[in-house]
DNA sequence: ACATCATGTAATGCCTAAAGTTACACGACC
DNA sequence: GGTCGTGTAACTTTAGGCATTACATGATGT
C-alpha cells in the first residue's frame, strides 16, 4: 500500500494558511499540495470540526486558521484525521486460539504500542509554530 | 492499506517448527495460519535465503528450522522478508521546492527515523526464545 | 432576483501492495 | 512412474488513500 500523506499534508496546508490573513481556497490549496479540491476539503473535514480552521462560502470564502501556531500540535492534526494506523504491519488474527499466536501477537503488540506511544508523545510536544520557526531558519540559509 | 501481517506470521510458524524435528508442509503451515500454501512458499522464501530453514522436497519433505531459537531474533525475520516499511505515513514529494514544505518533511522524517530505530533496536534484542519462554508461560496459566 | 463562487458530500474509478488462487515445472521418495 | 512436496509465474481479490465527477447548499456581488 502506498503511504498515507494526510498528515504532512494538513501540515504544510496550515502553515501556510498561517502567513496570511486572506482565506484559502480549496482549489488554491489543491493546486499548493499538487492535488483535488474535494481531497482538500475531506482531509480538512476534521479539523473543522475540531474547531481548528473555519471555511466561508461564497465570493471571498474559503479556509481559515482560528488558533494561533503555537495552539495546535501535530498531535491535534493527527487526531483531527480520525487517529489512523501509524503502523503498516500488525497481527491477522485479534484473538487466536493457539498459544503461539497469542505470544507472538502480544509481542508485536507491545513493540506497536511502545512505539505508538513514543510518536504520539512526541506529536504532543510538537507544535506548528515549531516548524514555523525551522522555516524561518532555512529561509535565512537561503 | 490493509496492515502487512507477514512477520506475525512467520513468528507463528518459526516457533511452531522448533517445536518438532518432523518437516512441516507448506499445507500444514497454511492450514495453521488459514492462509494458502503458496503464499506460505512465498513469505519462507527469505528466511529460506537468509539459511534460517530449509525446505525438502517429495516424499516426508518440508520445512524445517535450521537454527536454535536462541539465534534468531526478530529483526533477522523481519530483514529475512525485505525490510518492510514499518510505517503507514509519510510524506508526499520526497524534495519539495516548498521551504514550508520542506520543513514539515524534515519534522515528519524525523519522527519516524526515531521511531524506526527504536523499534529495530527493539526487534535486535528479541530473540524467539523469548516468545518460547512466554508460550511456557501461558501454558502453566491455562 | 439571479448568476457566480465557494464549500459539503455522495458516488465512482484508479493505484498499490499484501494476500489468495490457479497452473505448471522440478525434484525426491515410494 | 505415480505421488508428494517445493519453486514460481500469472492472475484475481481486497482495502485504503487518492483523484474525479456530479450535484446540492449557501454566501456574495451585480
Amino acid at each position: 500500500m502506498r503511504q498515507d500523506t494526510r498528515l504532512s499534508r494538513l501540515l504544510h496546508v496550515l502553515l501556510h494558511m498561517a502567513q496570511t490573513d486572506a482565506p484559502m481556497t480549496s482549489q488554491q490549496i489543491a493546486d499548493m499540495l499538487g492535488s483535488n479540491a474535494v481531497v482538500v476539503r475531506r482531509i480538512m473535514a476534521g479539523l473543522r470540526d475540531g474547531g481548528y480552521v473555519e471555511a466561508e462560502r461564497g465570493h471571498g470564502g474559503g479556509w481559515r486558521i482560528t488558533r494561533g501556531t503555537e495552539e495546535i500540535t501535530v498531535l491535534d492534526v493527527y487526531r483531527s484525521l480520525g487517529s489512523p494506523d501509524l503502523f503498516a504491519f500488525g497481527f491477522s488474527n485479534p484473538r487466536p486460539s493457539c498459544l503461539v499466536e497469542q505470544s507472538v501477537n502480544e509481542t508485536i503488540a507491545e513493540s506497536i504500542d511502545t512505539a505508538t506511544s513514543a510518536i504520539l508523545e512526541k506529536f504532543s510536544t510538537l507544535r506548528l509554530s515549531q516548524i514555523e520557526a525551522e522555516v524561518r531558519e532555512r529561509m535565512q540559509k537561503t
